[in-house]
DNA sequence: CTAACAATGTGATAACTATCACAGAATCGT
DNA sequence: ACGATTCTGTGATAGTTATCACATTGTTAG
Protein backbone atom coordinates (compact mmCIF):
# COMPACT_ATOMS: atom_id res chain seq x y z
CA UNK A 1 0.00 0.00 0.00
CA UNK A 2 1.36 3.58 -1.13
CA UNK A 3 0.74 6.19 1.23
CA UNK A 4 0.99 9.60 0.03
CA UNK A 5 1.56 12.36 2.45
CA UNK A 6 -1.23 14.71 1.98
CA UNK A 7 -4.67 15.14 3.71
CA UNK A 8 -7.22 12.59 3.23
CA UNK A 9 -10.81 14.31 2.96
CA UNK A 10 -12.73 12.67 5.47
CA UNK A 11 -15.45 12.27 2.90
CA UNK A 12 -13.29 10.01 1.07
CA UNK A 13 -13.18 7.59 4.32
CA UNK A 14 -16.68 7.64 4.51
CA UNK A 15 -17.06 6.34 1.27
CA UNK A 16 -14.62 4.11 0.78
CA UNK A 17 -16.62 2.27 3.84
CA UNK A 18 -19.05 2.39 1.58
CA UNK A 19 -17.46 0.43 -1.61
CA UNK A 20 -16.61 -2.21 0.72
CA UNK A 21 -20.84 -3.20 0.64
CA UNK A 22 -20.66 -2.70 -2.64
CA UNK A 23 -17.91 -4.80 -3.84
CA UNK A 24 -19.26 -7.61 -1.71
CA UNK A 25 -22.71 -7.32 -3.01
CA UNK A 26 -20.75 -6.99 -6.76
CA UNK A 27 -18.98 -10.38 -5.56
CA UNK A 28 -21.98 -12.22 -4.31
CA UNK A 29 -23.65 -11.03 -8.35
CA UNK A 30 -20.84 -12.56 -9.89
CA UNK A 31 -18.62 -9.72 -10.98
CA UNK A 32 -15.16 -10.44 -10.20
CA UNK A 33 -14.04 -7.66 -12.11
CA UNK A 34 -16.03 -4.15 -12.10
CA UNK A 35 -15.54 -0.51 -13.40
CA UNK A 36 -15.69 2.72 -11.65
CA UNK A 37 -18.49 3.31 -13.66
CA UNK A 38 -20.36 0.11 -12.62
CA UNK A 39 -19.25 0.71 -8.72
CA UNK A 40 -20.25 3.90 -9.07
CA UNK A 41 -24.09 3.23 -10.17
CA UNK A 42 -23.83 0.42 -7.11
CA UNK A 43 -23.22 2.89 -4.42
CA UNK A 44 -24.47 6.01 -6.46
CA UNK A 45 -21.34 7.91 -5.79
CA UNK A 46 -20.03 9.68 -9.45
CA UNK A 47 -16.97 7.73 -10.89
CA UNK A 48 -14.85 10.14 -10.92
CA UNK A 49 -14.64 10.41 -6.98
CA UNK A 50 -14.54 7.02 -7.05
CA UNK A 51 -11.00 7.07 -8.81
CA UNK A 52 -10.00 10.22 -7.13
CA UNK A 53 -10.49 8.68 -3.69
CA UNK A 54 -9.10 5.88 -4.57
CA UNK A 55 -5.70 7.74 -6.04
CA UNK A 56 -5.07 9.04 -2.42
CA UNK A 57 -3.94 5.62 -1.44
CA UNK A 58 -2.46 4.38 -4.91
CA UNK A 59 -3.14 2.43 -8.01
CA UNK A 60 -5.55 -0.29 -7.69
CA UNK A 61 -7.58 -0.53 -11.55
CA UNK A 62 -5.82 -1.78 -14.54
CA UNK A 63 -6.44 0.76 -17.45
CA UNK A 64 -8.71 0.15 -20.58
CA UNK A 65 -10.14 -3.25 -17.95
CA UNK A 66 -11.46 -1.61 -14.22
CA UNK A 67 -10.94 -3.67 -10.90
CA UNK A 68 -10.40 -6.58 -9.44
CA UNK A 69 -13.71 -6.64 -6.81
CA UNK A 70 -12.07 -9.11 -4.50
CA UNK A 71 -8.55 -7.58 -4.75
CA UNK A 72 -9.97 -4.11 -4.06
CA UNK A 73 -12.18 -4.87 -1.18
CA UNK A 74 -9.18 -6.24 0.44
CA UNK A 75 -7.15 -3.35 -0.77
CA UNK A 76 -9.93 -0.76 1.25
CA UNK A 77 -9.90 -2.72 4.23
CA UNK A 78 -6.08 -2.67 4.74
CA UNK A 79 -5.90 1.15 3.94
CA UNK A 80 -8.96 1.96 6.57
CA UNK A 81 -6.77 -0.67 8.88
CA UNK A 82 -9.76 -3.35 9.14
CA UNK A 83 -7.13 -5.99 8.92
CA UNK A 84 -5.80 -5.17 12.25
CA UNK A 85 -7.81 -7.07 15.17
CA UNK A 86 -9.67 -4.76 17.22
CA UNK A 87 -10.35 -5.76 20.51
CA UNK A 88 -13.65 -4.00 21.12
CA UNK A 89 -16.11 -3.55 24.01
CA UNK A 90 -19.60 -2.37 23.95
CA UNK A 91 -21.05 -0.27 27.22
CA UNK A 92 -24.90 0.08 27.29
CA UNK A 93 -26.64 -3.13 26.31
CA UNK A 94 -30.17 -1.77 25.67
CA UNK A 95 -31.84 -2.32 22.63
CA UNK A 96 -29.36 -0.18 20.50
CA UNK A 97 -26.34 -1.75 21.89
CA UNK A 98 -28.18 -4.90 21.21
CA UNK A 99 -28.53 -4.42 17.68
CA UNK A 100 -25.12 -3.12 17.04
CA UNK A 101 -23.86 -6.70 19.30
CA UNK A 102 -26.38 -8.49 16.24
CA UNK A 103 -24.91 -7.51 13.29
CA UNK A 104 -22.51 -9.60 11.41
CA UNK A 105 -20.54 -6.46 10.58
CA UNK A 106 -18.16 -6.67 13.40
CA UNK A 107 -16.25 -9.79 12.99
CA UNK A 108 -16.27 -9.10 9.07
CA UNK A 109 -14.80 -5.54 9.64
CA UNK A 110 -12.13 -6.59 12.24
CA UNK A 111 -14.00 -5.82 15.68
CA UNK A 112 -13.54 -8.24 18.08
CA UNK A 113 -15.73 -7.80 20.94
CA UNK A 114 -14.20 -8.87 24.19
CA UNK A 115 -16.55 -7.10 26.54
CA UNK A 116 -19.94 -5.82 27.21
CA UNK A 117 -21.42 -3.76 30.04
CA UNK A 118 -24.52 -2.12 31.77
CA UNK A 119 -25.39 -1.09 35.07
CA UNK A 120 -29.16 -3.22 34.54
CA UNK A 121 -28.54 -5.77 37.64
CA UNK A 122 -31.13 -8.21 35.74
CA UNK A 123 -28.37 -8.10 32.84
CA UNK A 124 -25.42 -8.61 34.36
CA UNK A 125 -23.77 -12.32 33.88
CA UNK A 126 -26.53 -12.56 30.92
CA UNK A 127 -24.29 -14.09 27.55
CA UNK A 128 -24.45 -12.19 24.42
CA UNK A 129 -21.99 -14.09 22.39
CA UNK A 130 -19.26 -16.65 22.61
CA UNK A 131 -18.14 -16.65 25.68
CA UNK A 132 -19.11 -13.22 26.51
CA UNK A 133 -21.39 -12.30 29.09
CA UNK A 134 -22.46 -8.47 30.60
CA UNK A 135 -20.35 -6.90 32.95
CA UNK A 136 -21.38 -4.61 35.36
CA UNK A 137 -19.97 -1.05 34.78
CA UNK A 138 -17.82 -1.09 37.77
CA UNK A 139 -15.53 -3.51 36.08
CA UNK A 140 -14.71 -1.28 32.98
CA UNK A 141 -11.61 0.13 33.83
CA UNK A 142 -10.00 -2.88 34.81
CA UNK A 143 -11.58 -4.71 31.85
CA UNK A 144 -10.29 -2.80 29.59
CA UNK A 145 -6.91 -2.66 30.76
CA UNK A 146 -6.55 -6.27 31.23
CA UNK A 147 -7.65 -6.93 27.93
CA UNK A 148 -6.49 -4.30 26.14
CA UNK A 149 -9.25 -3.13 24.80
CA UNK A 150 -8.62 -0.38 22.09
CA UNK A 151 -12.30 0.46 20.96
CA UNK A 152 -15.51 1.55 23.40
CA UNK A 153 -18.39 1.84 22.01
CA UNK A 154 -21.27 4.15 24.12
CA UNK A 155 -24.32 2.87 23.98
CA UNK A 156 -26.03 4.21 27.20
CA UNK A 157 -28.46 7.02 27.70
CA UNK A 158 -27.44 10.43 27.76
CA UNK A 159 -26.57 10.83 31.34
CA UNK A 160 -24.36 8.18 31.63
CA UNK A 161 -22.18 8.76 28.32
CA UNK A 162 -19.90 11.01 29.85
CA UNK A 163 -19.52 8.87 33.41
CA UNK A 164 -18.69 5.73 30.80
CA UNK A 165 -16.54 7.63 28.75
CA UNK A 166 -14.23 8.54 31.71
CA UNK A 167 -14.08 5.01 32.73
CA UNK A 168 -12.99 3.78 29.56
CA UNK A 169 -10.26 6.26 29.18
CA UNK A 170 -9.29 5.76 32.61
CA UNK A 171 -8.87 2.05 31.53
CA UNK A 172 -6.41 3.55 28.73
CA UNK A 173 -8.77 2.69 25.49
CA UNK A 174 -7.80 4.52 22.11
CA UNK A 175 -10.86 5.24 20.55
CA UNK A 176 -14.63 6.03 21.26
CA UNK A 177 -17.66 6.07 19.19
CA UNK A 178 -20.68 7.59 21.40
CA UNK A 179 -23.85 6.95 20.30
CA UNK A 180 -25.80 8.71 23.30
CA UNK A 181 -27.53 11.83 22.21
CA UNK A 182 -24.90 14.39 24.20
CA UNK A 183 -20.97 15.21 22.66
CA UNK A 184 -18.80 13.35 25.40
CA UNK A 185 -15.59 15.18 26.05
CA UNK A 186 -12.47 13.56 26.60
CA UNK A 187 -8.23 14.04 25.69
CA UNK A 188 -6.33 15.29 22.77
CA UNK A 189 -4.87 11.57 22.49
CA UNK A 190 -8.35 9.72 22.80
CA UNK A 191 -9.75 9.68 19.22
CA UNK A 192 -13.44 10.02 19.28
CA UNK A 193 -16.56 10.30 17.21
CA UNK A 194 -19.78 11.16 18.27
CA UNK A 195 -22.61 9.88 16.18
CA UNK A 196 -26.39 11.23 16.17
CA UNK A 197 -28.71 9.22 14.75
CA UNK A 198 -31.41 11.46 15.85
CA UNK A 199 -29.69 14.48 13.28
CA UNK A 200 -30.37 12.47 10.06
CA UNK A 201 -34.39 12.36 10.93
CA UNK A 202 -33.78 16.01 11.35
CA UNK A 203 -31.95 16.25 8.65
CA UNK A 204 -35.11 14.42 6.81
CA UNK A 205 -37.73 16.96 8.36
CA UNK A 206 -35.49 19.61 7.13
CA UNK A 207 -35.49 18.32 3.26
CA UNK A 208 -39.23 17.80 3.38
CA UNK A 209 -39.95 21.04 4.68
CA UNK A 210 -38.06 23.02 1.99
CA UNK A 211 -39.60 20.64 -0.79
CA UNK A 212 -43.41 21.57 0.33
CA UNK A 213 -41.95 25.49 -0.88
CA UNK B 1 -38.81 33.47 9.98
CA UNK B 2 -37.10 35.04 7.34
CA UNK B 3 -35.89 32.99 4.58
CA UNK B 4 -32.94 33.77 2.45
CA UNK B 5 -32.83 32.57 -1.25
CA UNK B 6 -28.84 31.08 -0.95
CA UNK B 7 -28.24 27.53 -1.03
CA UNK B 8 -27.41 25.81 2.89
CA UNK B 9 -24.86 24.04 3.23
CA UNK B 10 -25.93 20.13 4.27
CA UNK B 11 -23.31 20.67 6.88
CA UNK B 12 -25.06 23.66 8.82
CA UNK B 13 -27.95 21.46 8.85
CA UNK B 14 -26.54 18.86 10.51
CA UNK B 15 -25.18 21.45 13.06
CA UNK B 16 -28.29 22.90 13.84
CA UNK B 17 -29.85 19.60 14.86
CA UNK B 18 -27.14 19.15 17.23
CA UNK B 19 -26.92 22.98 18.62
CA UNK B 20 -31.20 22.27 20.04
CA UNK B 21 -29.33 19.19 22.04
CA UNK B 22 -26.66 21.96 23.58
CA UNK B 23 -30.08 24.10 23.70
CA UNK B 24 -31.76 21.75 26.00
CA UNK B 25 -28.75 21.39 28.10
CA UNK B 26 -27.91 24.62 28.96
CA UNK B 27 -31.24 25.02 30.02
CA UNK B 28 -31.68 22.48 32.13
CA UNK B 29 -28.53 24.14 33.98
CA UNK B 30 -30.13 27.21 34.19
CA UNK B 31 -29.11 29.40 31.46
CA UNK B 32 -32.11 31.75 30.00
CA UNK B 33 -29.49 33.43 27.79
CA UNK B 34 -25.95 32.37 26.25
CA UNK B 35 -23.51 33.38 23.79
CA UNK B 36 -22.35 32.01 20.65
CA UNK B 37 -18.74 30.92 22.56
CA UNK B 38 -20.84 29.43 25.49
CA UNK B 39 -23.16 27.33 23.15
CA UNK B 40 -20.05 26.90 20.95
CA UNK B 41 -18.02 25.41 24.18
CA UNK B 42 -21.09 23.27 24.31
CA UNK B 43 -21.89 21.33 21.48
CA UNK B 44 -17.76 21.81 20.23
CA UNK B 45 -18.40 23.51 17.59
CA UNK B 46 -16.41 27.28 16.83
CA UNK B 47 -18.45 30.48 17.73
CA UNK B 48 -18.02 31.89 14.32
CA UNK B 49 -19.46 29.37 12.79
CA UNK B 50 -22.23 29.30 15.38
CA UNK B 51 -23.15 33.00 14.19
CA UNK B 52 -22.65 31.79 10.45
CA UNK B 53 -25.06 28.98 10.69
CA UNK B 54 -27.80 31.03 11.87
CA UNK B 55 -26.99 33.97 10.29
CA UNK B 56 -27.89 31.85 6.67
CA UNK B 57 -32.02 31.99 8.26
CA UNK B 58 -32.11 35.39 9.90
CA UNK B 59 -31.34 37.52 13.38
CA UNK B 60 -31.56 35.48 16.72
CA UNK B 61 -29.32 37.57 18.85
CA UNK B 62 -28.93 40.75 20.42
CA UNK B 63 -26.06 42.09 19.89
CA UNK B 64 -23.77 42.84 23.18
CA UNK B 65 -26.15 40.31 24.84
CA UNK B 66 -25.90 36.65 23.00
CA UNK B 67 -29.51 34.05 22.50
CA UNK B 68 -32.31 33.47 24.52
CA UNK B 69 -31.55 29.46 25.11
CA UNK B 70 -35.79 28.94 24.65
CA UNK B 71 -36.33 31.24 21.71
CA UNK B 72 -33.17 30.14 19.58
CA UNK B 73 -34.16 26.33 20.34
CA UNK B 74 -37.75 27.23 19.38
CA UNK B 75 -36.82 29.14 16.47
CA UNK B 76 -34.60 26.11 14.97
CA UNK B 77 -37.20 23.74 15.48
CA UNK B 78 -39.05 26.08 13.19
CA UNK B 79 -36.77 26.21 10.46
CA UNK B 80 -36.28 22.02 10.50
CA UNK B 81 -39.59 22.00 10.49
CA UNK B 82 -39.87 20.16 13.89
CA UNK B 83 -43.32 21.84 14.53
CA UNK B 84 -45.23 19.75 12.10
CA UNK B 85 -46.33 16.91 12.98
CA UNK B 86 -44.82 14.03 10.74
CA UNK B 87 -46.48 10.91 10.37
CA UNK B 88 -44.12 8.23 10.82
CA UNK B 89 -43.57 4.61 10.41
CA UNK B 90 -40.91 2.28 11.41
CA UNK B 91 -40.30 -1.02 9.07
CA UNK B 92 -38.18 -3.86 10.71
CA UNK B 93 -39.10 -3.81 14.58
CA UNK B 94 -35.65 -5.51 15.11
CA UNK B 95 -33.52 -4.75 18.13
CA UNK B 96 -32.53 -1.33 15.95
CA UNK B 97 -35.61 -0.51 15.43
CA UNK B 98 -36.62 -0.72 18.65
CA UNK B 99 -34.00 0.89 19.99
CA UNK B 100 -35.58 3.88 18.06
CA UNK B 101 -39.30 3.27 18.92
CA UNK B 102 -37.64 4.11 22.07
CA UNK B 103 -36.69 7.22 21.94
CA UNK B 104 -38.33 10.15 23.51
CA UNK B 105 -36.81 11.53 20.59
CA UNK B 106 -39.62 11.06 18.20
CA UNK B 107 -42.21 13.67 20.60
CA UNK B 108 -39.87 16.11 21.18
CA UNK B 109 -39.27 16.77 17.64
CA UNK B 110 -42.04 16.45 15.85
CA UNK B 111 -42.30 12.61 14.41
CA UNK B 112 -45.16 10.99 15.43
CA UNK B 113 -45.65 7.01 15.22
CA UNK B 114 -48.25 6.19 13.46
CA UNK B 115 -47.50 2.21 12.60
CA UNK B 116 -44.92 -0.67 12.84
CA UNK B 117 -44.52 -3.12 10.25
CA UNK B 118 -42.59 -6.67 10.59
CA UNK B 119 -42.43 -9.83 8.27
CA UNK B 120 -41.89 -11.96 11.82
CA UNK B 121 -45.52 -13.70 12.15
CA UNK B 122 -44.52 -13.75 16.23
CA UNK B 123 -44.31 -10.03 16.42
CA UNK B 124 -46.77 -9.09 14.60
CA UNK B 125 -50.12 -8.05 17.00
CA UNK B 126 -47.50 -6.68 19.47
CA UNK B 127 -48.27 -3.12 20.68
CA UNK B 128 -45.19 -1.38 20.37
CA UNK B 129 -46.39 2.08 22.08
CA UNK B 130 -49.85 3.28 23.25
CA UNK B 131 -52.17 2.08 20.07
CA UNK B 132 -49.90 1.29 18.09
CA UNK B 133 -49.06 -2.93 16.99
CA UNK B 134 -47.03 -4.31 14.74
CA UNK B 135 -48.81 -4.91 11.42
CA UNK B 136 -47.56 -7.36 8.50
CA UNK B 137 -45.76 -6.29 5.58
CA UNK B 138 -48.21 -6.40 2.95
CA UNK B 139 -50.39 -4.39 4.77
CA UNK B 140 -47.05 -1.62 4.35
CA UNK B 141 -49.35 0.32 0.61
CA UNK B 142 -52.73 0.31 2.15
CA UNK B 143 -51.82 1.81 5.52
CA UNK B 144 -49.30 4.45 4.39
CA UNK B 145 -52.07 6.02 1.75
CA UNK B 146 -55.00 5.46 4.26
CA UNK B 147 -52.98 7.24 7.30
CA UNK B 148 -51.33 9.96 4.57
CA UNK B 149 -48.40 8.29 6.50
CA UNK B 150 -45.33 10.84 5.15
CA UNK B 151 -41.86 9.81 6.71
CA UNK B 152 -40.49 6.05 6.66
CA UNK B 153 -37.76 4.49 8.64
CA UNK B 154 -36.40 1.49 7.32
CA UNK B 155 -34.32 -1.09 9.76
CA UNK B 156 -34.65 -4.19 8.46
CA UNK B 157 -31.54 -6.16 7.15
CA UNK B 158 -30.03 -5.40 3.93
CA UNK B 159 -31.91 -8.06 1.46
CA UNK B 160 -35.04 -6.80 2.46
CA UNK B 161 -34.66 -3.48 2.58
CA UNK B 162 -35.09 -2.47 -1.52
CA UNK B 163 -38.64 -4.27 -1.44
CA UNK B 164 -39.83 -2.47 1.47
CA UNK B 165 -38.83 0.90 0.49
CA UNK B 166 -41.07 0.13 -2.87
CA UNK B 167 -44.04 -0.66 -0.53
CA UNK B 168 -43.40 2.53 0.87
CA UNK B 169 -43.04 4.30 -2.29
CA UNK B 170 -46.48 2.75 -3.59
CA UNK B 171 -48.30 3.75 -0.66
CA UNK B 172 -47.19 7.97 -1.67
CA UNK B 173 -44.11 7.67 1.28
CA UNK B 174 -42.46 11.52 1.09
CA UNK B 175 -39.24 11.05 2.55
CA UNK B 176 -37.24 8.28 3.90
CA UNK B 177 -34.40 7.66 6.31
CA UNK B 178 -32.33 4.20 5.37
CA UNK B 179 -30.83 2.10 8.18
CA UNK B 180 -30.00 -1.09 6.27
CA UNK B 181 -26.24 -1.44 4.64
CA UNK B 182 -27.79 -0.99 1.38
CA UNK B 183 -28.63 2.17 -0.95
CA UNK B 184 -32.11 2.03 -1.91
CA UNK B 185 -33.12 3.51 -5.22
CA UNK B 186 -36.55 5.27 -5.23
CA UNK B 187 -38.20 7.89 -7.44
CA UNK B 188 -36.39 11.40 -7.80
CA UNK B 189 -39.39 12.83 -5.88
CA UNK B 190 -38.84 10.87 -2.68
CA UNK B 191 -36.65 12.51 -0.31
CA UNK B 192 -34.18 9.52 0.48
CA UNK B 193 -31.13 9.53 3.39
CA UNK B 194 -29.12 6.00 3.65
CA UNK B 195 -27.25 6.43 7.16
CA UNK B 196 -24.64 3.55 7.52
CA UNK B 197 -23.92 3.49 11.33
CA UNK B 198 -21.46 1.13 10.62
CA UNK B 199 -19.39 3.07 8.50
CA UNK B 200 -18.38 5.26 12.06
CA UNK B 201 -17.02 2.04 13.44
CA UNK B 202 -14.96 2.24 9.88
CA UNK B 203 -14.05 5.67 10.10
CA UNK B 204 -12.91 4.90 13.34
CA UNK B 205 -10.55 2.18 12.82
CA UNK B 206 -8.93 4.41 9.88
CA UNK B 207 -8.34 7.27 12.02
CA UNK B 208 -6.80 4.66 14.73
CA UNK B 209 -4.29 2.97 12.20
CA UNK B 210 -3.40 6.51 11.15
CA UNK B 211 -2.15 7.34 14.61
CA UNK B 212 -0.14 4.75 14.99
CA UNK B 213 1.90 5.92 12.21
C1' DC C 1 -26.42 61.57 28.16
C1' DT C 2 -22.44 59.61 26.93
C1' DA C 3 -18.62 56.64 26.92
C1' DA C 4 -16.89 52.05 27.61
C1' DC C 5 -18.01 47.49 26.71
C1' DA C 6 -19.74 43.12 24.94
C1' DA C 7 -21.21 40.03 21.57
C1' DT C 8 -23.65 39.68 17.18
C1' DG C 9 -23.88 39.59 11.98
C1' DT C 10 -21.36 39.52 7.75
C1' DG C 11 -18.20 40.62 3.75
C1' DA C 12 -13.75 39.06 2.47
C1' DT C 13 -10.51 35.44 2.46
C1' DA C 14 -8.60 31.04 2.94
C1' DA C 15 -9.08 26.11 2.89
C1' DC C 16 -11.07 22.28 1.35
C1' DT C 17 -13.67 19.09 -1.88
C1' DA C 18 -15.73 17.63 -6.13
C1' DT C 19 -15.90 17.80 -11.06
C1' DC C 20 -13.94 17.87 -15.51
C1' DA C 21 -11.33 16.58 -19.29
C1' DC C 22 -7.75 14.25 -21.12
C1' DA C 23 -3.18 11.86 -21.24
C1' DG C 24 -1.55 7.25 -20.29
C1' DA C 25 -1.74 2.27 -20.24
C1' DA C 26 -3.65 -2.27 -21.06
C1' DT C 27 -6.54 -5.27 -24.07
C1' DC C 28 -8.76 -7.03 -28.22
C1' DG C 29 -9.73 -7.82 -33.00
C1' DT C 30 -8.01 -8.14 -37.46
C1' DA D 1 1.86 -6.19 -35.16
C1' DC D 2 -0.76 -2.35 -34.74
C1' DG D 3 -4.69 0.56 -34.64
C1' DA D 4 -9.03 1.01 -32.30
C1' DT D 5 -11.05 0.80 -27.98
C1' DT D 6 -11.64 1.07 -23.15
C1' DC D 7 -11.13 2.67 -18.68
C1' DT D 8 -7.87 4.30 -15.26
C1' DG D 9 -5.20 8.05 -12.85
C1' DT D 10 -4.55 12.89 -12.25
C1' DG D 11 -3.55 17.96 -13.04
C1' DA D 12 -6.41 21.86 -13.61
C1' DT D 13 -10.62 24.14 -12.49
C1' DA D 14 -14.88 25.21 -10.44
C1' DG D 15 -17.64 25.09 -6.49
C1' DT D 16 -18.46 24.78 -1.69
C1' DT D 17 -17.61 25.51 3.25
C1' DA D 18 -15.17 27.37 7.17
C1' DT D 19 -12.46 31.01 9.22
C1' DC D 20 -11.24 35.64 10.12
C1' DA D 21 -11.65 40.27 11.34
C1' DC D 22 -14.24 44.05 12.16
C1' DA D 23 -18.13 47.16 11.65
C1' DT D 24 -22.53 47.33 13.92
C1' DT D 25 -25.69 47.54 17.49
C1' DG D 26 -27.55 47.05 21.89
C1' DT D 27 -26.45 47.36 27.14
C1' DT D 28 -24.80 49.24 31.34
C1' DA D 29 -22.56 52.28 34.55
C1' DG D 30 -21.46 56.73 36.09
Amino acid sequence: MKTKESKIPEATIKRLSTYINCLERLQAENNPVTSSEMLGESCQVSPAQIRKDLSYFGEFGVRGVGYDTKKLEGEIKEILGLNHNWPTTVVGVGKLGQALLNFAFFSKHGFRIIAAFDSDENKIGNEIAHGVTILPTTEIEKTVKNEKISIGIITTPADSAQEVADKLVAGGIKGLLNFAPIKVKVPEIITLRNVSITSELDNLAYLLTQKKR
